[in-house]
DNA sequence: CTGTCATTTCGTTATATGGCGAAATATAGA
DNA sequence: TCTATATTTCGCCATATAACGAAATGACAG
């Protein structure tokens, strides 16, 4: 249950596949969804209470990627399943689009930047 | 997101596995998990939109089966993922024996009972 | 130590969802 | 036609969930 209630959140969801292309930085992944850094961390730990994606902190710094894929892995076809079902989907073209910007630059320089604007 | 989202009431997953024993009649699903018919209705128009089931018609009786599973269909790995992740949860052991006892019958004895027992 | 800053936790609010019973619908049978 | 009956639709209520901002936490920088 605690999977499917995860992989129920469109946010959610569009989080996993950011994170398709690898491990981010929890401010990198507020600048793709635009949404506020609390939401964003509840989802986190939704996604990690299922067991979908694991943390990492290195000092003020919050990473997050897929939880290990071991090919037979529980929730491997599941996500496989999602990957294919939203490839086409225009959200989540957006999104990647919008993370290349994100990550062309260090976390730190992206906050920076963000600071400014607010 | 309508498949992540019918998946994610635990309701809704004991249906699913119960139609893993074939099609059943409406009145039968009501009779395992002890819902009110109106609320099992529901359920199984979640479950209908989100292509995971079919439904039929004979006469006054509806029934309903899993959504015919072309190996390659979407659903497929969904589906045996649940079976296999909840083969060995208590609730759905207790939901296969009952769904037993219930199938022992026509739904149209089954009901008779029914009535009578309220 | 003190301040800054990334993240998380907490409290609140609006909306979504699951449940029921009553009424509506549709069909079989008298 | 009229009644009984299986299912669905509707309206309501209680609870769950997602979102925010404010405050707490923890770590680096001076």
């Amino acid at each position: 249950m605690r999977v499917t209630k995860a992989l129920a959140d469109s946010q959610r969801v569009r989080i996993l596949l950011l994170l398709e292309g690898g491990e981010l930085c929890v401010c990198q992944i507020v600048a793709v969804l635009s949404l506020a850094p609390s939401t964003i961390s509840k989802h986190l730990s939704i996604l990690e209470d299922a067991d979908l994606i694991v943390g990492r902190k290195e000092g003020r710094w919050a990473y997050f990627r897929l939880a290990s894929g071991r090919p037979g892995a529980f929730t491997m076809p599941i996500r496989k399943w999602i990957s294919q079902a939203l490839d086409t989907d225009p959200v989540i073209l957006q999104d990647r689009k919008k993370l290349k910007r994100v990550t062309s630059c260090a976390p730190a320089v992206l906050r920076q930047r963000q600071r400014k604007a607010s």
